[in-house]
DNA sequence: CTATCTGCAAAAGTTTTGCACCTCG
DNA sequence: CGAGGTGCAAAACTTTTGCAGATAG
Protein backbone atom coordinates (compact mmCIF):
# COMPACT_ATOMS: atom_id res chain seq x y z
CA UNK A 1 0.00 0.00 0.00
CA UNK A 2 1.66 3.31 -1.13
CA UNK A 3 0.89 6.25 1.32
CA UNK A 4 -1.72 5.00 2.92
CA UNK A 5 -2.62 6.77 6.02
CA UNK A 6 -3.18 4.06 8.56
CA UNK A 7 -0.54 0.79 8.74
CA UNK A 8 -2.08 -2.42 9.41
CA UNK A 9 -2.87 -4.05 12.69
CA UNK A 10 -0.43 -5.98 12.12
CA UNK A 11 2.33 -3.72 11.84
CA UNK A 12 1.26 -1.18 14.88
CA UNK A 13 1.48 -4.74 16.96
CA UNK A 14 5.30 -5.56 15.27
CA UNK A 15 6.21 -2.18 15.99
CA UNK A 16 5.11 -1.72 19.67
CA UNK A 17 6.51 -5.63 20.35
CA UNK A 18 9.28 -4.23 18.89
CA UNK A 19 9.57 -1.39 21.13
CA UNK A 20 8.71 -3.10 24.62
CA UNK A 21 11.84 -5.47 23.83
CA UNK A 22 14.58 -2.91 22.99
CA UNK A 23 13.41 -1.15 26.40
CA UNK A 24 14.03 -4.81 28.03
CA UNK A 25 17.14 -5.24 26.79
CA UNK A 26 18.47 -2.04 27.54
CA UNK A 27 17.41 -2.38 31.10
CA UNK A 28 14.72 0.69 30.38
CA UNK A 29 11.68 0.43 31.64
CA UNK A 30 7.91 0.02 29.97
CA UNK A 31 5.94 2.61 31.64
CA UNK A 32 2.69 3.36 31.00
CA UNK A 33 3.70 6.62 29.20
CA UNK A 34 6.01 5.38 26.91
CA UNK A 35 3.91 2.48 26.02
CA UNK A 36 0.91 4.85 24.45
CA UNK A 37 2.97 7.12 23.28
CA UNK A 38 4.74 4.05 21.18
CA UNK A 39 0.84 2.87 20.44
CA UNK A 40 0.06 6.61 18.85
CA UNK A 41 3.38 7.20 16.85
CA UNK A 42 3.26 3.11 15.50
CA UNK A 43 -0.34 3.75 14.44
CA UNK A 44 -0.04 5.99 12.17
CA UNK A 45 1.46 6.55 9.00
CA UNK A 46 1.08 10.72 9.28
CA UNK A 47 4.15 11.83 10.30
CA UNK A 48 3.24 13.78 13.13
CA UNK A 49 4.46 16.27 15.54
CA UNK A 50 5.19 16.11 18.90
CA UNK A 51 2.41 18.70 19.46
CA UNK A 52 0.02 16.40 17.98
CA UNK A 53 1.11 12.76 19.34
CA UNK A 54 0.60 14.80 23.02
CA UNK A 55 -3.01 15.94 22.54
CA UNK A 56 -3.67 12.42 21.13
CA UNK A 57 -2.09 10.87 23.89
CA UNK A 58 -3.44 12.82 26.34
CA UNK A 59 -6.85 11.81 24.97
CA UNK A 60 -5.72 8.40 27.15
CA UNK A 61 -3.34 9.46 29.40
CA UNK A 62 -4.53 12.74 30.63
CA UNK A 63 -1.90 13.59 33.12
CA UNK A 64 1.04 12.74 30.51
CA UNK A 65 3.39 16.18 30.15
CA UNK A 66 4.64 17.66 27.02
CA UNK A 67 8.13 17.08 28.00
CA UNK A 68 7.50 13.01 28.46
CA UNK A 69 6.21 12.77 25.32
CA UNK A 70 9.93 14.63 23.70
CA UNK A 71 11.76 12.34 25.81
CA UNK A 72 9.88 9.26 25.16
CA UNK A 73 10.23 9.89 21.31
CA UNK A 74 14.19 10.98 22.13
CA UNK A 75 14.55 7.38 23.45
CA UNK A 76 12.43 5.51 20.50
CA UNK A 77 15.11 7.30 18.31
CA UNK A 78 18.42 6.62 19.65
CA UNK A 79 16.92 2.86 20.46
CA UNK A 80 16.48 3.32 15.92
CA UNK A 81 12.62 2.54 16.27
CA UNK A 82 11.62 5.82 14.90
CA UNK A 83 13.33 8.36 12.62
CA UNK A 84 12.94 12.49 12.57
CA UNK A 85 12.00 13.41 9.41
CA UNK A 86 13.40 16.39 7.90
CA UNK A 87 11.24 19.37 7.43
CA UNK A 88 11.54 23.37 6.90
CA UNK A 89 11.40 25.33 10.18
CA UNK A 90 8.30 23.90 11.50
CA UNK A 91 8.15 21.25 14.63
CA UNK A 92 9.85 18.04 14.48
CA UNK A 93 8.05 15.15 13.19
CA UNK A 94 8.44 11.09 13.33
CA UNK A 95 7.79 8.03 11.39
CA UNK A 96 7.93 5.07 12.57
CA UNK A 97 7.82 3.02 9.15
CA UNK A 98 11.68 1.26 9.47
CA UNK A 99 11.04 0.04 5.71
CA UNK A 100 13.50 1.56 2.99
CA UNK A 101 11.08 3.91 1.46
CA UNK A 102 11.08 7.73 0.26
CA UNK A 103 8.56 10.67 0.72
CA UNK A 104 6.42 13.14 -1.22
CA UNK A 105 6.22 16.09 0.54
CA UNK A 106 3.24 19.02 -0.38
CA UNK A 107 5.04 22.12 -0.03
CA UNK A 108 1.84 24.04 0.79
CA UNK A 109 0.59 21.93 3.33
CA UNK A 110 3.28 20.19 4.92
CA UNK A 111 1.36 16.75 4.16
CA UNK A 112 4.16 14.03 3.83
CA UNK A 113 3.50 10.29 2.59
CA UNK A 114 5.52 7.34 2.43
CA UNK A 115 6.72 6.37 -1.51
CA UNK A 116 7.47 2.98 -2.17
CA UNK A 117 9.04 2.78 -6.19
CA UNK A 118 10.63 0.07 -7.51
CA UNK A 119 12.71 2.10 -9.20
CA UNK A 120 14.32 3.75 -6.61
CA UNK A 121 15.41 0.47 -5.08
CA UNK A 122 18.90 0.14 -6.80
CA UNK A 123 20.00 3.81 -6.46
CA UNK A 124 23.91 4.42 -6.45
CA UNK A 125 26.15 6.74 -4.80
CA UNK A 126 27.69 8.73 -7.17
CA UNK A 127 31.74 7.98 -7.60
CA UNK A 128 32.51 11.23 -7.02
CA UNK A 129 30.52 11.48 -3.24
CA UNK A 130 33.48 8.74 -2.26
CA UNK A 131 35.54 11.56 -1.57
CA UNK A 132 33.56 13.07 0.96
CA UNK A 133 32.48 10.03 2.89
CA UNK A 134 30.52 6.91 3.54
CA UNK A 135 26.92 6.63 2.55
CA UNK A 136 24.50 5.08 4.67
CA UNK A 137 21.61 5.77 3.11
CA UNK A 138 19.53 7.03 0.24
CA UNK A 139 16.35 8.31 0.07
CA UNK A 140 14.60 10.43 -2.41
CA UNK A 141 12.16 13.43 -1.86
CA UNK A 142 9.54 14.14 -3.96
CA UNK A 143 8.46 17.71 -3.41
CA UNK A 144 4.92 19.37 -5.07
CA UNK A 145 0.99 20.10 -4.31
CA UNK A 146 -1.07 17.61 -2.93
CA UNK A 147 -4.30 16.97 -4.34
CA UNK A 148 -6.25 18.92 -1.58
CA UNK A 149 -3.43 21.77 -2.01
CA UNK A 150 -3.82 22.09 -5.65
CA UNK A 151 -7.89 22.17 -5.49
CA UNK A 152 -7.84 24.59 -2.65
CA UNK A 153 -5.96 26.52 -5.02
CA UNK A 154 -8.01 26.27 -8.11
CA UNK A 155 -11.33 27.59 -6.76
CA UNK A 156 -9.64 29.81 -3.93
CA UNK A 157 -8.46 32.23 -6.31
CA UNK A 158 -11.42 33.83 -8.42
CA UNK A 159 -11.01 37.02 -10.76
CA UNK B 1 33.29 20.24 -9.86
CA UNK B 2 31.30 17.98 -6.94
CA UNK B 3 31.20 19.29 -3.52
CA UNK B 4 33.38 21.93 -3.40
CA UNK B 5 33.37 24.83 -0.68
CA UNK B 6 33.53 27.71 -2.64
CA UNK B 7 31.78 28.80 -6.08
CA UNK B 8 34.01 30.48 -8.82
CA UNK B 9 34.00 33.96 -8.86
CA UNK B 10 31.70 33.89 -12.27
CA UNK B 11 29.16 32.32 -10.25
CA UNK B 12 29.31 34.39 -7.37
CA UNK B 13 29.28 37.20 -9.44
CA UNK B 14 26.03 35.51 -11.32
CA UNK B 15 24.47 35.16 -8.48
CA UNK B 16 24.40 38.64 -6.72
CA UNK B 17 23.63 40.90 -10.16
CA UNK B 18 20.29 38.31 -10.14
CA UNK B 19 20.06 39.79 -6.80
CA UNK B 20 19.75 43.24 -7.43
CA UNK B 21 18.04 42.95 -10.21
CA UNK B 22 15.00 40.84 -8.83
CA UNK B 23 14.87 43.39 -6.42
CA UNK B 24 15.18 46.36 -8.76
CA UNK B 25 12.33 43.91 -10.97
CA UNK B 26 10.02 44.44 -7.56
CA UNK B 27 10.42 47.44 -6.82
CA UNK B 28 12.78 46.45 -3.56
CA UNK B 29 15.58 48.78 -2.08
CA UNK B 30 18.76 47.59 -2.64
CA UNK B 31 20.74 48.45 0.57
CA UNK B 32 23.79 48.00 2.11
CA UNK B 33 23.08 45.35 4.41
CA UNK B 34 20.85 43.21 1.79
CA UNK B 35 24.02 43.65 -0.81
CA UNK B 36 26.15 42.00 1.86
CA UNK B 37 24.60 39.09 3.30
CA UNK B 38 23.30 38.33 -0.36
CA UNK B 39 27.54 38.19 -1.27
CA UNK B 40 28.09 36.47 2.16
CA UNK B 41 25.54 33.52 0.55
CA UNK B 42 26.39 33.83 -2.79
CA UNK B 43 30.42 33.35 -1.95
CA UNK B 44 29.81 30.02 -0.18
CA UNK B 45 28.46 26.20 -0.95
CA UNK B 46 28.74 25.70 2.85
CA UNK B 47 25.17 25.70 3.34
CA UNK B 48 25.43 27.88 6.51
CA UNK B 49 22.94 29.12 9.40
CA UNK B 50 22.15 32.19 9.93
CA UNK B 51 23.51 32.81 13.23
CA UNK B 52 26.75 31.84 10.71
CA UNK B 53 25.62 33.99 8.40
CA UNK B 54 25.60 37.06 10.54
CA UNK B 55 28.94 36.63 12.24
CA UNK B 56 30.71 36.64 8.56
CA UNK B 57 28.24 39.87 7.35
CA UNK B 58 29.16 41.69 10.58
CA UNK B 59 32.89 41.31 9.96
CA UNK B 60 32.02 43.79 6.89
CA UNK B 61 28.70 45.15 8.52
CA UNK B 62 29.63 45.64 12.48
CA UNK B 63 25.91 47.38 13.59
CA UNK B 64 23.84 44.83 11.25
CA UNK B 65 21.30 43.25 13.29
CA UNK B 66 20.23 39.27 13.54
CA UNK B 67 16.58 39.67 12.49
CA UNK B 68 17.73 42.11 9.15
CA UNK B 69 19.56 38.75 7.97
CA UNK B 70 16.40 36.53 8.88
CA UNK B 71 14.99 39.12 7.05
CA UNK B 72 16.99 39.38 4.10
CA UNK B 73 17.52 35.66 3.76
CA UNK B 74 13.29 35.13 3.93
CA UNK B 75 13.20 37.99 0.96
CA UNK B 76 16.18 36.16 -1.07
CA UNK B 77 13.94 33.07 -0.37
CA UNK B 78 10.32 34.45 -1.40
CA UNK B 79 12.41 35.79 -5.09
CA UNK B 80 13.79 31.96 -5.33
CA UNK B 81 17.10 32.99 -5.38
CA UNK B 82 17.83 30.54 -2.52
CA UNK B 83 16.58 27.76 -1.01
CA UNK B 84 15.77 26.41 2.41
CA UNK B 85 17.90 23.09 3.00
CA UNK B 86 15.54 20.60 5.41
CA UNK B 87 17.52 20.02 8.52
CA UNK B 88 16.67 18.14 11.31
CA UNK B 89 15.91 19.87 14.32
CA UNK B 90 18.88 23.04 13.82
CA UNK B 91 18.48 26.27 12.67
CA UNK B 92 17.38 26.45 9.15
CA UNK B 93 20.14 26.62 6.52
CA UNK B 94 20.15 27.82 3.20
CA UNK B 95 21.39 26.80 -0.63
CA UNK B 96 22.57 29.76 -3.18
CA UNK B 97 22.69 26.37 -5.71
CA UNK B 98 20.21 26.89 -7.88
CA UNK B 99 20.95 24.44 -10.53
CA UNK B 100 19.39 21.08 -10.16
CA UNK B 101 21.62 18.72 -7.40
CA UNK B 102 20.94 16.66 -4.83
CA UNK B 103 22.59 16.47 -1.48
CA UNK B 104 25.40 14.75 0.75
CA UNK B 105 24.71 14.77 4.81
CA UNK B 106 26.66 13.83 7.43
CA UNK B 107 24.69 12.47 10.38
CA UNK B 108 27.08 13.38 13.08
CA UNK B 109 28.66 16.71 12.10
CA UNK B 110 25.64 18.15 9.69
CA UNK B 111 27.91 19.08 6.56
CA UNK B 112 25.92 19.55 3.78
CA UNK B 113 27.50 19.22 0.41
CA UNK B 114 26.42 19.19 -3.26
CA UNK B 115 26.17 16.35 -5.35
CA UNK B 116 25.64 15.96 -8.88
CA UNK B 117 24.94 12.61 -10.64
CA UNK B 118 24.19 11.86 -14.02
CA UNK B 119 22.25 8.66 -12.94
CA UNK B 120 20.13 10.83 -10.92
CA UNK B 121 19.03 13.01 -13.91
CA UNK B 122 16.06 11.35 -14.83
CA UNK B 123 14.24 10.32 -12.35
CA UNK B 124 10.77 9.74 -12.57
CA UNK B 125 8.05 10.09 -9.70
CA UNK B 126 6.82 6.62 -9.59
CA UNK B 127 3.08 6.14 -10.85
CA UNK B 128 1.54 5.36 -7.09
CA UNK B 129 2.54 9.58 -6.65
CA UNK B 130 0.10 10.45 -8.99
CA UNK B 131 -2.82 9.59 -6.48
CA UNK B 132 -1.29 11.89 -3.85
CA UNK B 133 -0.17 15.06 -6.12
CA UNK B 134 1.42 16.79 -8.57
CA UNK B 135 5.32 16.63 -8.47
CA UNK B 136 7.36 19.31 -9.01
CA UNK B 137 10.72 18.40 -7.81
CA UNK B 138 12.84 14.94 -7.66
CA UNK B 139 16.00 14.97 -5.31
CA UNK B 140 18.42 12.42 -3.81
CA UNK B 141 19.66 12.53 -0.45
CA UNK B 142 22.92 10.00 0.79
CA UNK B 143 23.04 10.55 4.04
CA UNK B 144 25.97 8.87 6.02
CA UNK B 145 29.59 10.16 7.48
CA UNK B 146 31.84 12.49 6.26
CA UNK B 147 35.37 11.66 6.12
CA UNK B 148 36.34 13.93 9.02
CA UNK B 149 33.64 12.57 11.24
CA UNK B 150 34.96 8.97 10.18
CA UNK B 151 38.17 9.40 11.17
CA UNK B 152 37.37 11.08 14.41
CA UNK B 153 35.26 8.17 15.20
CA UNK B 154 37.89 5.62 14.14
CA UNK B 155 40.70 7.99 16.64
CA UNK B 156 38.27 8.78 19.10
CA UNK B 157 37.09 5.87 20.75
CA UNK B 158 40.49 3.33 21.59
CA UNK B 159 39.63 0.15 24.03
C1' DC C 1 9.86 63.33 -0.06
C1' DT C 2 7.92 58.94 1.32
C1' DA C 3 7.57 54.10 1.04
C1' DT C 4 10.54 50.89 2.56
C1' DC C 5 14.03 49.14 5.51
C1' DT C 6 16.72 48.74 9.78
C1' DG C 7 17.68 48.06 14.63
C1' DC C 8 16.03 47.41 19.03
C1' DA C 9 13.29 45.09 22.14
C1' DA C 10 9.90 42.13 23.19
C1' DA C 11 7.12 38.10 22.02
C1' DA C 12 6.13 33.59 20.25
C1' DG C 13 7.14 28.85 19.43
C1' DT C 14 9.90 24.70 20.04
C1' DT C 15 12.92 21.93 22.70
C1' DT C 16 15.88 21.11 26.80
C1' DT C 17 16.96 20.91 31.66
C1' DG C 18 16.96 20.93 37.00
C1' DC C 19 14.68 19.14 40.65
C1' DA C 20 11.50 16.83 43.84
C1' DC C 21 8.44 13.18 43.82
C1' DC C 22 6.86 8.82 42.03
C1' DT C 23 7.10 4.02 40.24
C1' DC C 24 8.64 -0.10 37.70
C1' DG C 25 11.10 -4.14 38.31
C1' DC D 1 14.20 -0.64 47.94
C1' DG D 2 16.70 1.89 44.32
C1' DA D 3 17.66 3.23 39.61
C1' DG D 4 15.18 5.42 36.37
C1' DG D 5 11.05 8.07 34.86
C1' DT D 6 7.60 11.74 35.30
C1' DG D 7 5.65 16.33 35.91
C1' DC D 8 6.28 20.96 36.80
C1' DA D 9 8.48 25.14 36.00
C1' DA D 10 11.94 27.65 34.21
C1' DA D 11 15.53 28.26 30.79
C1' DA D 12 17.58 28.08 26.24
C1' DC D 13 17.15 28.63 21.43
C1' DT D 14 15.42 29.94 17.04
C1' DT D 15 12.44 32.86 14.60
C1' DT D 16 8.85 36.52 14.21
C1' DT D 17 6.82 41.00 15.04
C1' DG D 18 5.72 46.04 16.47
C1' DC D 19 7.50 50.32 16.34
C1' DA D 20 10.35 54.64 15.99
C1' DG D 21 13.94 56.40 13.52
C1' DA D 22 16.92 56.08 9.26
C1' DT D 23 17.47 55.82 4.19
C1' DA D 24 17.23 54.50 -0.88
C1' DG D 25 15.39 56.08 -5.02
Amino acid sequence: MVGADSPSQEDIDKRVSLFTQALRERGLRLTHQRLEVAREIAGSNRHADVEEIYQRVRERVPTISLDTVYRTLGALERLGLIRRVEVLGGPARYDANLEHHHHFICTQCGLIRDVYAESYKHLQAPDSVTDLGRVDSITVQLRGLCRNCANSNDGGTPP
